[in-house]
DNA sequence: AGGACGCCGATCGCATGCAATCCATGCCTG
DNA sequence: CAGGCATGGATTGCATGCGATCGGCGTCCT
């Protein structure tokens, strides 16, 4: 079987169950756990060196994400993932983020504004300083985090956490062309543009086309 | 504490986590549980006759999709629905289900616009015969599942789940006036229509329509 | 009298044990 | 030799116990 990462005992309420699906999460998504793998509670809660509690508690959570599959009695298994299955997350994302954006523009508070701003800041900064990939995609999702939250809307976070896999963006913006990582941060800008102008149909605009241009690279990534 | 209802023991497996989120649910959302009311693991435990465990599992799940909120080491809360969660819940609902719809309109099978149809047969005789409101509302559902079901997607109905209160819905339409019923009639009838006749353009308005103008009555039913 | 500190009870987080269930393997039978 | 069946092992589902942590309340000090 696949080896997770052992990792250092933590601290702090509820530690367990969160770094075990943090842990899981990450090497799922990563593609260090492949689709098909078996996961059984008593080996994992020997690898990370905690109960099969918490464990149970972190695979739950990633089937209700649709990460793993959960057969009784069998244990739970990695679900792979599809060109088909990218091609349908994204237009998703399009569909809601795009939402995402529209509120922003129509709702968000001058204090939001700014977040999103210093988030598109560092995401240009980083890629003009040529950071590794797992950098960029952090500052990609710390802007696309930031446009959900000036949405004010407290149900879209919850959903697009179920449907995006980080990792799985993160996988495509390594492998994006420079001319992609231009597009990406001209995309970003017209967003912030549109949210700063108050401009509903371009922030939706923007939005939507920023991610469905995206997944090609990301079915690409898959395939 | 308000009184949930003590179950018989369940046969099956995963009977007792499954029954214990049925019951919770059913019970919150039909606000027999009011918001703000306290679910010690313990209690719930004792009440229906399981241990904690399967008690704290179904908690963890009703927290994922919203309807409690998890203190630690003071239990789970009940989450107030707010005139302003329910719009903001049926506008995402038009926005996935309108998605639905137009995916429907493009790749049902015709057994599956088969399902449709009778969903809707079911639907009108249902009203047409004054049959209660919850089956009436069972009926509804029905419908929207099977749009949902003849999109093809493997993601929608589990960003449906989690944001559809079912027995808010239920409530909206069991104070449906006879013009909100004819309303829902027909415009459930312009969804199959469009998707019959491969309109995607339609479907999605009908069904986003559709959604949109339920939202009043739902709203209405909170505050 | 007002505020801060410390103790105590309540509650959750996690560990572990037991029982039920399912799959696979090997044997027996036709 | 093929098919069905019984048995054993592996795995999850559930129960329960213990420790950690947090909130509430009383008391003491200022």
């Amino acid at each position: 079987m696949t080896q997770v990462t052992p990792v250092a005992p933590p601290p702090g309420p509820a530690a367990s169950r969160e770094t075990a699906y943090a842990v899981l999460r990450e090497q799922i998504s990563a593609g260090r756990l492949a689709p098909g793998t078996w996961l059984r509670e008593a080996a994992l809660a020997a690898e990370l060196g905690f109960s099969r509690t918490p464990v149970r508690e972190a695979l739950r959570t990633l089937a209700a994400e649709g990460l793993v599959e959960l057969v009784h009695n069998r244990g739970a298994r990695v679900v792979p993932w599809t060109p088909t299955d990218v091609d349908e997350t994204y237009r998703l994302r399009a569909l809601l983020e795009g939402e995402a954006a529209g509120l922003a523009a129509r709702r968000a508070t001058a204090e939001q504004v700014e977040q999103m701003a210093r988030a598109q800041e560092r995401y240009e900064r980083s890629i003009d300083a040529g950071a590794p990939a797992v950098e960029r995609a952090g500052c990609n999702d710390a802007f696309h985090a930031s446009v959900v939250a000036a949405s004010g809307s407290n149900r879209l976070p919850v959903l697009l956490s179920v449907i995006t896999s980080a990792p799985l963006v993160a996988r495509a913006i390594g492998s994006y062309t420079a001319d992609d990582l231009r597009r990406s941060v001209l995309q970003h800008r017209d967003v912030l543009t549109a949210v700063q102008q108050r401009d509903e149909a371009l922030a939706v605009a923007a939005m939507r086309s920023h991610i469905l241009a995206a997944r090609y690279v990301a079915i690409a990534g898959v395939s």
